[in-house]
DNA sequence: AAGGTAGACAACCGCCAATGT
DNA sequence: CACATTGGCGGTTGTCTACCT
């Protein structure tokens, strides 16, 4: 996804202010000659070798040194997005597509951390298929997320407690369509914990996209509000346990390449401290900031569930195998590995070719990063300690989601060059930093 | 068969932090 | 310390394709 924002061409001019290239037949030269648009395969083939031949990073060399017409942003987003090793192609398995919403229930919209817990996938890849999926549930007025998941998984060990919010009937039912509350009025609910039970009233911020929580981006995280949390407009009531802001993980964590596959540790105290008061990467920061608001002393809510289980309407293909939650994957349009046949734009010929060989060479070879195992297994251990605390908090699901390592055992990744491989112990190398 | 629409995908933009000089 | 460079991130948008009417 990143790019050129600071390509200079040539003479120091930044190519184009157009969102998109301008030319349609396969890209067009730049003021000074620096090409835009989709890559060919000869480019692709010509950064392949380069990066081969000197290692990955140091990007504007290579427009240099390679006779590649493209900037070096562009040459490291080609690389990073389609050609570098370990890349998973074709579409998100059901276990992935859990995996992005556990992680933006999370996370929110931070598609490289997000990115660096699915393996072989790109930040671009999740970025699309969340923008697409909210589009989607949006115009079906159907919640981001599936009532199960949590909006935080991190369970504070020790004063953590589920705390219930109850919604006037009267609000849900004057919900709207979309299953949103109203706006432009206030709306009073009580939260209860063990301890104690207030009420509370919360104006309610209309969403100039309430399903685009976008936390980060200063733009919607002030428009977000409570839109996510409205899963069954019928229900009077659902649990809803705050996230623990995350991790002191930095607001970018690049330059930090571990950080990338698994957050620092930071203590509970920690967490309340500072990361509270920039959690915007919280889905729900709004939420925080309409409770800070009201004066309301903030419950100790490390995770938030939508209490009554119910399932979403119908649209629930089977689970493969293991999995026995109850959970959305009506957007699941597309089968997996659904081979398109088209034409040109190299990436798409070639990732054309590569689900068919995926299709065709499901017992190919079986490599294993080494060098990346040790790391990566410590990921999956966080990701199923993750999944087992959710286990045994919330309702019963079984944890083949969130295991993030095993679950993929037997995907397939391209190995950067054009063959596919089966990975047993996928690597974490997404955009793995230098 | 043609047109419309939605989804998937690729690539660009602006911004910004880290690093180098 | 200031400035330049590099590269990483999230947001956005254009194109293509499949599907539906």
């Amino acid at each position: 996804m990143t790019h050129s924002g600071n390509c200079i061409n040539g003479g120091g001019a930044v190519l184009s202010g157009e969102g998109r290239p301008l030319e349609t037949n396969g890209g067009m030269e730049g003021n000074k000659g620096l090409k835009k648009g989709p890559w060919t395969a000869t480019e692709d083939q010509i950064l392949m070798d380069y990066v081969r031949q000197h290692g990955e990073g140091n990007w504007n060399s290579v427009q240099r040194n390679s006779g590649l017409n493209r900037c070096g942003k562009s040459c490291r987003l080609r690389w990073a997005n389609h050609l570098r090793p370990n890349l998973k192609k074709g579409s998100f398995t059901p276990e992935e597509e859990r995996l992005i919403l556990e992680l933006h229930a999370k996370y929110g919209n931070k598609w490289a951390r997000m990115a660096s817990q699915l393996p072989g996938r790109t930040d671009n890849e999740i970025k699309n298929y969340w923008n697409t999926r909210v589009k989607r549930r949006q115009r079906q007025g159907l919640p981001l997320y599936p009532h199960d998941i949590k909006q935080s998984q991190q369970q504070s060990h020790s004063q953590s407690q589920p705390t219930t919010l109850t919604i006037p009937k009267g609000l849900t039912q004057s919900s709207t369509s979309t299953g949103m509350p109203p706006t432009g009025q206030n709306f009073s609910f009580q939260v209860q914990n063990s301890s104690s039970s207030q009420t509370h009233q919360l104006p309610l911020i209309a969403p100039t996209d309430p399903y685009h929580s976008a936390p980060s981006s200063p733009k919607s995280a002030l428009s977000h509000s409570l839109p996510l949390i409205f899963d069954h407009p019928t229900d009077s009531s659902f649990t809803f346990h705050c996230p623990t802001p995350i991790l002191g993980a930095p607001l970018r964590y690049k330059r930090h390449p571990d950080s990338r596959a698994i957050s620092p540790p930071v203590s509970p105290s920690l967490q309340r401290s500072t990361s509270i008061l920039r959690a915007s990467s919280m889905p729900d920061i709004s939420y925080n900031q309409h409770i800070a608001a009201g004066n309301m002393s903030m419950p100790d809510m490390s995770s938030f569930q939508f209490q009554p289980t119910r399932n979403f309407n119908g649209s629930l293909p089977p689970l493969p195998r293991s999995t026995s939650v109850p959970f959305d994957f009506g957007d699941s349009t597309r089968s997996l590995y659904s081979v398109k046949s088209s034409e040109l734009p190299s990436s798409r010929v070639s990732q054309t070719q590569s689900q068919s060989d995926q299709i065709t060479n499901d017992n190919k070879l079986n490599v294993v990063a080494a060098a990346n195992e040790t790391h990566y297994s410590n990921v999956l251990e966080e990701l199923l300690r993750e999944a087992e605390a959710l286990a045994s908090v919330a309702t019963p699901r079984k944890a083949s989601i969130g295991l993030g390592g095993r679950s993929f055992e037997d995907k397939h990744v391209l190995d950067g060059y054009g063959r596919w491989l089966q990975a047993t112990g996928s690597t974490n190398n997404s955009l793995s930093g230098k």
